[in-house]
RNA sequence: GGAGGGGUUCCCGAGCGGCCAAAGGGGGCAGACUGUAAAUCUGUUAUCUGACGAUUUCGAUGGUUCGAAUCCAUCCCCCUCCA
């Protein structure tokens, strides 16, 4: 029975923490809700955990209520102490700037914003230009450092030390939900469970201040079944930046996610239909690489459009299943004439980038961890010829699922 | 401001004049087993070299010494207690 949003959020496992159940659960089903979700620009790139708030927001706006993506150009400054156990580093503010108008591009693709069916603000619209002696006298005295200390969010930097700077983000954020309550009329804020803390400080100004009841909705945070944050590779993030984390690497790592994870991940991260979801938790075994399939697939979509969903998925499947195209491999030339004295195997390894050092190149060779159209390789002194090429190229694996091609210029 | 304790390789954390490119764990990578999964086992994990070996690393800069991550000086940063 989802027809309510809520219900919906529900169902697929999205609901953290609710301030008020029964009057969140009544506002969405009878009102257009304004509410809002920030997103701090600490990097030049969202990554999956922004992904999870953004299907929220795209839920909830297919209700019908309005979204407000807060970007937090103001915040960024600062920095969030919630689950850090140490501090952030400081940011420039050409930084954050920086960061601020990548993050506004990325999330234009993915909210609709015409029509006025959703806003993106940034908050050092209003942050920067504060008054601290007004700020502390018009917000700061609603503030008890006691109740603040005992937050679950403080609580784990109690040990590790807290400075006077970040003490001060969850007054900051708790002002941007009054200041878009004041100008917008936005009535819940979400978040990740991370921010319940902040959330709450929210709230309770707006309490304060307005007389007025503002709700707060949290979702869970996107871990693994070991409860280690998802997202995350060797490379570091898993981001939605072509650029950074490319489609087939995107598609790849869903294709490879845990067992345990592959339904949570479907309900919270595509659209596809419970039914559909509720089909696939039950295949078993080896069966449950097609659901794998799907999420990848439907994922990658979402994030990177059909074209590059399907263009990953086929050369997922050239190289994983045989046959296929190996047109969207990652590729490198080589010229006839480099290739007419042969070229050594291991630079070629450290040119193509699956080997960050020659040393490591060799200890792949050694390990027998480097193919070349599925031979493996272990002479170091190794020279790649062209009588290696077939229909002028050859693809070069190192383990069993990278693989790199190589042609001639 | 005073007293004490620290800053070590991707992370945690040992080392406290030579045997240290630095124990152990985590993570990563590769191999075996598999289902492009998990678990497990094995190897590996600064750079250059086919190898011997060479070079740059232990907060920063100088110094002592045949020789320093280890001792000394100054500086920067962090933590604890006192004010």
């Amino acid at each position: 029975m989802a027809n309510n949003v809520y219900e919906i959020l529900k169902e697929r496992g999205f609901i953290a923490q609710l301030t008020h159940e029964e009057e969140i659960k009544r506002l969405l089903e009878n009102e257009k809700v304004t509410f809002y979700i920030g997103f701090d620009p600490t990097a030049d790139s969202l990554h999956v955990g922004h992904f999870l708030q953004m299907m929220v927001m795209a839920h909830m706006q297919r209700a019908g209520h309005k979204p407000i993506a807060l970007i937090g150009g103001g915040t960024a400054m600062v920095g969030d102490p919630s689950g850090r156990t140490d501090m952030r580093r400081m940011m420039t503010r050409e930084t954050i700037k920086y960061n601020a108008d990548k993050f506004k591009v990325q999330l234009s693709k993915f909210i609709d914003f015409s029509n006025d069916r959703a806003m993106m603000v940034d908050n050092s619209d209003w942050l920067l230009k504060l008054n601290y002696v007004e700020f502390l006298r018009d917000i700061g005295v609603h503030f008890s450092v006691n109740r603040m200390l005992t937050a679950e969010c403080f609580k784990s930097r109690m040990e590790k030390g807290l400075t006077f700077i970040e003490f001060n983000y969850m007054l900051m954020q708790s002002y941007d939900f009054l200041v878009l309550n004041q100008n917008y009329g936005c009535r819940i804020q979400l978040g990740g469970d991370d921010q319940w803390s902040n959330i709450l400080g929210g709230i309770e100004l707006i309490r304060r201040v307005e007389g007025k009841e503002a709700y707060g909705m949290t979702f869970t945070l996107l871990t693994n079944s070991e409860g280690k944050k998802m997202g995350k590779t060797e490379k570091g993030a898993l981001w939605l930046d072509a650029e950074k984390t490319s489609p087939y690497d995107f598609y790849q790592y869903w294709r490879n996610v845990d067992d345990a994870d592959v339904i949570k991940c479907l309900k919270l991260l595509t659209f596809l239909p419970m039914t559909e979801i509720n089909k696939l938790a039950e295949l078993k075994n080896e069966q449950i690489n097609e659901a794998k399939k799907v999420l990848a697939y439907e994922v990658t979509k979402l994030v990177h459009g059909e074209d590059e969903a399907s263009k990953a998925k086929q050369l997922a499947e050239a190289l994983f299943g045989g046959g296929g195209s190996t047109s969207n491999m990652p590729t490198t030339e080589l010229s006839a004439d480099e290739l007419a004295g042969g070229v050594n195997i291991i630079d070629i390894l450290v040119r193509t980038g699956l080997a960050p050092s020659k040393g490591e190149g060799r200890r792949l060779m050694q390990q027998g961890g480097i193919y070349l159209d599925e031979n493996p390789v272990t002479a170091f002194d190794f020279a790649i010829t062209r009588d290696l090429f077939k229909d002028n190229e050859l693809i070069l694996k190192k383990g069993k699922k990278t693989y790199h091609k190589l042609i001639i210029k």
